[in-house]
DNA sequence: GGAATTGTTAGCGCCATAGCTAACCGTCTT
DNA sequence: AAGACGGTTAGCTATGGCGCTAACAATTCC
């Protein structure tokens, strides 16, 4: 599934991916919703939304001409879940760190 | 800051430079050190680095001929938080609707 | 049925990125 | 002083991403 955070990290580099997503964190909306604060042209701005639904971040369905567009939060965490591991190894040797310093404390004699 | 965000999302797009961080996650290490496990040619490794340290998520020092690296946690952080941000709004959002949806749970008559 | 709405497909241009090799510079080691 | 070691610079290629326009569905509205 590392195949999978290369994709996301990728999708969410781009600041327009990244605001279509805070808008769905917000609740489901159709691609002219979503493309309607963003001043680039609508065949640029789905492939943003092509984008977002490789990778899985995002899902979709179209009803009739309209496509309502929603997050899917399991990639998120998958994300989410890489960047706190590395948090919490690098808190552990912190703490290591600590451990071996903490002793000295109280040794001034 | 968004511009920080931008660049440290596409730094975490390469499984290169996430394995980077992994590795520093653990803690400082040299260039070559932090190359060996990578079969690309160092010039190609070293503009690793240099997108890692451009975005600021990993600092260095050269003492002598050796450059020593390590992690700045602050850019960490920053993207951390933007993830949980999303995954905050996400949750209260849940929240709401299971309150649309609770009550009927006891309205069976 | 004709027109407006909502996406979608096709195809182009530009710049950024990832990879390489070859050559080089500073610092240790002997 | 010579050579090995660790990293750096320069320069090339190829691929991919983001932007555009123009034309084309497919639905819904009048």
């Amino acid at each position: 599934m590392k195949q999978n955070l290369d994709a996301c990290f990728a999708a969410l580099a781009d600041p327009t991916r990244r605001a279509v997503v805070e808008h769905l964190a917000r609740g489901p909306a159709t691609v002219s919703e979503l493309a309607e604060p963003h001043p680039i042209a609508l065949p640029t701005f789905m492939r943003h939304l092509g984008v977002l639904e490789a990778c899985g971040l995002v899902r979709s369905e179209k009803k009739g001409r309209v496509r309502t567009c929603f997050i899917d939060p399991d990639p998120m965490l998958e994300v989410q879940g890489w960047m706190e591991w590395q948090r919490v190894i690098w808190e552990r040797r912190a703490d290591q760190i600590d451990q071996l310093i903490m002793p000295l404390d109280g040794a001034i004699y």
